[in-house]
DNA sequence: GATGAATGAGTTTTCATTCAT
DNA sequence: CATGAATGAAAACTCATTCAT
């Protein structure tokens, strides 16, 4: 009935997919293939065909999910020309970020929780900081060349952007308030650019 | 040898504190009452004697981590007098926590990625943030009536420095750099004074 | 306090009527030697001073129901003089303990579902029903002696009127029928007074 | 060797038997999921792919121990008659079915023990009652018509019926007494052909 | 006499992984 | 390729019993 040969691609997708929702739904240490293999609508053992254990396919979803929000940030800044709306656009992408993808932040605190203890999940997840920083860095340097801002220790910045990003997103995962939500990203905006410039 | 009777707040310390380390050890999901017990030179029985199941105790270790905490800030804080001192103590303070007690954000993170699915870690853990939230708030409103500060949106504020604060000690616990730790806290603290100024 | 000593009949009794409680509400196997304790107001250190063990405890549970039971039938039959009054007062009194006794059908069937596995159980079930077969027989034979009786086997007849009384019994118990209780009840009397003469 | 797909029904009376063996052998609260598993030759896991838990699988051994009951009682009627030859039929089954299935009785027993604190035992069990005792009432309406016994309120007689086979059943399993059984069960026969006729 | 702290074996249940079909 | 049956180790939790105080 369905293809038989070729499905590698589709099924790991397909399995890295269900394992996404099962993150989001039960938290990373809650859920076992099981859950995996009903929501992908698979048996279980076809799991393994795919992926060598649990970990591997659970590595395998981070990846997945860091390289959505990595094409995501790319694009919306490639988008722009200047420094001043290459920047503007970085940080209102990274500001948006949980409203565009709400399950992102939550992936990403499943995982980051587990990495200390982990060193395969340690590297992926700072690879990903390190392409974020090193993409602020680039824009930061436009910056400077075009004269606009001063000469800035860039890696300290950038560490300081993903940081606020990454722990407002976590507080709000938690508290659920949405009050001072849009005031907050307004100045976590203003903050930055004011201390840049 | 000990004492039979009344063993009731050592013995629920004791475990607290083997709680503890088998968090920071293996992390949340990684241990067993088992090895709770085992660090803790007990019987997993008599556990079970002081708490009503497993979630109970991990919910009882999170609210001591919380209160050793507060108490580290109120401390340092009640020290200064004028509205200059006590915010320095307290943007030092937290930015100095992950040296003094590296252990703390730690256990935050293993609890924080718990709580979108667990509601009582939900309420537990925004308590903490409200407290410490209103304590900053606290202090702005004394800088304030002294004359020294705007009028802010003091709860704004006050989330940002939590979670600028809580993402700078999540992105070192998983990227191990230290080489830009000082600068970066340095910066912390001047980003929010000159944000609040 | 409380008196120290000479306590051991009064304590015994608080126990027993603490684990009949137990039985009645949770049955024989769900309650443990802590709920007996909290039942009776006592440390489980306590019980273990005045029963062997629980097993020990749990017949002395059993004794004391059948002792209960008994008296309450010797007692209404005592009454009775004539062998028309004495049977009358037997079978009323068989069938309406339910109604004046309601736990002791509840703690006999738990106990009885226990005795095929256990001898001791076994053994002090099997006094109680000879003790109530020879007394419906001691009453018959007084109805061979006053002529108002044909000759009867006694086993047969003392045994046919015990089943069917906790057969009934235990009937009402599970399916909590009340409709038709009085009838069966009239009926009972009425099938084994015609069977005897 | 054996097939590893649609094992479901073998299985599942594989492990129903074997659990009736448990309880046969140990009694309802004295035998666990590893007793069961070793009895039937499997491992502790399989059960669990089969049945929700040991609660469920036990309300599934009751379920089919009442169905094997209830197919020899409609067997040994359906092959009768007349009136006459059904009630024999029927009287001479139930009381003989602790000679023909002497497992059953004790099954009961054991569940029956338990029904007053498990609204799902007195459920089923109650079902049971009231399929036997709607057969009895299908044979009373057969001898009406035939004119060959009185107008009798079916209900009270069934239930009689019902709780005389099963105290005497449970009388005999826990006194082991053999002596008078054989006519004590020509008793029960007479008694009640009596009683209805 | 009385307390309740402590033990540890035993229970039910889950689950990653394997493998015959 | 795909299924789902099977395994068995490990988890959380219970509980009769003992014993220092």
């Amino acid at each position: 009935m369905s293809p038989k040969v070729g499905m590698e691609p589709i099924r790991r997708q397909q399995i890295i997919e269900a394992a996404k929702q099962c993150i989001v739904a039960k938290g990373l240490p809650h859920f076992s293939i099981k859950d995996i293999a009903k929501e992908a609508k698979l048996s279980t053992g076809v799991i393994y065909h795919y992926f060598e254990n649990k970990d591997d396919l659970l590595v395998d979803v981070l990846k997945s999910s860091f390289s959505e929000t990595e094409q995501l940030v790319q694009k919306n800044v490639d988008q722009a020309t200047s420094y001043h709306e290459k920047i503007q656009a970085y940080l209102e992408t990274v500001a948006e970020v949980p409203d565009q993808n709400p399950d992102f932040y939550l992936i990403l605190l499943n995982y980051l929780s587990q990495a200390p203890y982990n060193d395969e999940l340690k590297r992926v997840i700072s690879r990903f900081f390190l392409n974020l920083g090193e993409f602020i860095e680039g824009i930061l340097k436009i910056g400077f060349k075009e004269g606009v801002i001063k000469k800035v220790e860039t890696k300290p910045v950038a560490n300081l952007i993903l940081s606020q990003a990454m722990g407002i997103a976590f507080y709000y995962l938690v508290t659920n308030e949405t009050v001072s939500k849009e005031k907050i990203n307004r100045d976590f905006v203003e903050i930055f650019k004011k201390y840049i410039e």
